[in-house]
Parts: C-alpha cells; sequence; structure tokens
DNA sequence: ATTGAGTCCTGAAGGC
DNA sequence: TGCCTTCAGGACTCAA
C-alpha cells in the first residue's frame, strides 16, 4: 500500500482527469474521517502554507471531496475547504494502519519529498509527495469558495452543460494567440493542460499553429471547427477520467498512489513517429509554442 | 487589455 | 564513469 511506486515511462502530469481520478480514490478513504493530525514538513510548497495551516485542519472531520478543474477541494466540518493544486508532480498516496513507512524519509531516497501527512482517525494516513513542488494548498471558507481567487476567473468544466460551441466561439472571438495557448488558457476552458490539448487538437483536425479567432469564425454561429472542437474536448477528457477509473483499483491494490495510469496518447510524445489516422503517411511533428510542446500531424491537422 | 517571456523546482537524460 | 547542461510542465508575475 506504501509508495514504492514503479518508475513509469511518462511522468505523469495531473491534469483534470488525473485530479478527478484522485479524487476518486480518496473519497471513500477520505469522506467522514476525522484529520486526527497532520504533518507539514515545510513551510511552503509552491507558495507558502496558510498560517496555522496543521493546527487549522486538525480536528476536523472531512465531510466531501470534491474538484473544480484541476483542483482538489476537501469539504471541512467547520465551513472551510481546503484547496489543493498538484502542480507538476503532486501525488496522494493512501497507507493503510499496518504501513510503517508512511510518509517516511527512507534510506533509497523515497520519502524525501513527502511534504504533508493527513493522520485520519481511522488509522489510514494519507500522504502528500510533490518533488518539484510546484504544487500548493490553500484554505478559504466554503461560503467564499466559488469567488476566492484560484476559482474565480476559472472557465467552464469541458464536461460540464456550460462549454459548448456557443461558449467557446465567444471565448476565442477576439484571441489572437494560437489555438494552442488559447486552450491552455485556464479562462476559456477549466483543466486542460499540455498533453489533453494536443490530443483534442489533433482529434479535431485542427493545427495547433492556428489563430484562436480564426476558429471561431466570424459569424454568430458556431464555426465547422469549432464543432468538431468541443465534442473533441469533452471525449478527450471523458474518456481520460474513464481510463483512470477503471484502473483506480488495480493501482490503489499495487502501491496506494492515486490517478496516474498509461494512457494511450494519439499525439503527445510520439514526435518522429506516423501519424495514426488511416491513410495518412506524414510523422508526428512537434514544435514550441510560448515554451511548451506541442504535437501534431502536419497534414491531418489543418 | 492582451499576449508572451521569465520564473519557480527537481530528476532524468544526453553530451563529452 | 562523472560532471555538466538541457528539458519538462502550470500558473503566477512582469513587461511590451
Amino acid at each position: 500500500m506504501c509508495p514504492f511506486a514503479a518508475p513509469k515511462d511518462l511522468d505523469p502530469m495531473p491534469e483534470l482527469p488525473e485530479v478527478e481520478t484522485v479524487r476518486r480514490g480518496l473519497a471513500p478513504v477520505m469522506e467522514g474521517q476525522v484529520i486526527e493530525r497532520l504533518e507539514q514538513r515545510r513551510p511552503n510548497l509552491r507558495f507558502p502554507f496558510p498560517q496555522d495551516f496543521a493546527q487549522k485542519l486538525t480536528g476536523k472531520r472531512i465531510t466531501r471531496l470534491g474538484r473544480r478543474a484541476k483542483y482538489l477541494l476537501v469539504h471541512l466540518s467547520d465551513d472551510n475547504v481546503l484547496i489543493s493544486h498538484l502542480g507538476m508532480s503532486g501525488r496522494f498516496t493512501i497507507c493503510g494502519p499496518d504501513d510503517a513507512h508512511a510518509g517516511l524519509a527512507r534510506p533509497d531516497g523515497t520519502g524525501a519529498h513527502d511534504h504533508v501527512v493527513f493522520h485520519l482517525n481511522s488509522g489510514c494516513r494519507i500522504v502528500y509527495t510533490d518533488h518539484r513542488r510546484f504544487g500548493y494548498m490553500d484554505l478559504v471558507p466554503e461560503t467564499d469558495l466559488e469567488s476566492c481567487k484560484h476559482l474565480v476567473n476559472l472557465g467552464p468544466e469541458p464536461t460540464g452543460n456550460a462549454f459548448s460551441s456557443e461558449s467557446l466561439t465567444l471565448a476565442l472571438r477576439n484571441k489572437k494567440s494560437p489555438i494552442k495557448s488559447a486552450l491552455l488558457d485556464q479562462r476559456v476552458v477549466a483543466g486542460l493542460g499540455n498533453i489533453y490539448v494536443c490530443e483534442a487538437l489533433y482529434r479535431a483536425g485542427i493545427s495547433p499553429r492556428r489563430l484562436a479567432h480564426t476558429i471561431a469564425g466570424k459569424g454568430k454561429r458556431p464555426s465547422a471547427r469549432t464543432e468538431r472542437l468541443v465534442p473533441a474536448i469533452r471525449d478527450v477528457i471523458s474518456e481520460a477520467i474513464q481510463a483512470g477509473g477503471s484502473t483506480l483499483r488495480d493501482y490503489a491494490q499495487a502501491d496506494g498512489e492515486l490517478g496516474y495510469f498509461q494512457h494511450g496518447f494519439q499525439v503527445y510524445g510520439r514526435e518522429g513517429e506516423a501519424c495514426l489516422t488511416k491513410g495518412c503517411t506524414s510523422s508526428v511533428t512537434r514544435i514550441v509554442q510560448s515554451g511548451r510542446s506541442s504535437f501534431y500531424c502536419p497534414s491531418c491537422q489543418r
């Protein structure tokens, strides 16, 4: 049950589906439990922890685990919400009551980046590990959740009703940046990261270099590209959540580390390899856009 | 206002 | 073998 995770081929990054998978994995272990003790091993991750963080969480019951975009939301009995962003390398691991190793630095070097340990009254421990420390945690009152600085500017959830070809048209209309950058903008649609943007654009047959406003079109009615892009985003996210769910049990049994699984990416990380579109003889190309890698097929994506 | 560049961090991977 | 450089990425800050 403890985090002796085998190295993965691809360093997994938490985007919306991974965070949702983490939420689903943690919920049955954390909901209803009291945080008997919280170990905070350093003063900050990406940002400082809130003042008296451990003290404010001690003795609180976890009422519910939620999620918004890439944020994990831990609702507490005192009407505060612990907001956790996993950044690049944040992971949660469930350690059972009998596991002596939880959250301890070990001779092989693992454990050195276990920054927060939740000790629950069930005896389980939830260990937050983040070797790059791009993640962060914050505590906000439930009543201010939607208007707090982390969530206030977020666009619609890609799997929700508010995300539609109409809303996307509006969001892209005046954007002069490439569609790749626009979709990474969390105000346009919330929860996409580099991987799923590449995959969605491939599915929709849209070049990452195309300027966002040329996708939205000029008229009021959504363009053909927008009509392809919305379901492409929706599907790629939904499928990834499903894939996460189906492997959740295996991972929890294997090592307790939650939310990461082998994806079948069609373009991401496949530079130089054959395009998977039937009949296409091109190969996947990598370009750099605003400092990030974009993978795409120059023939299929226009 | 919008957009892009720089920044944080660490481990892996490649070069010599 | 080992040291050094480069790279990955989200999202904040800053500047054009």
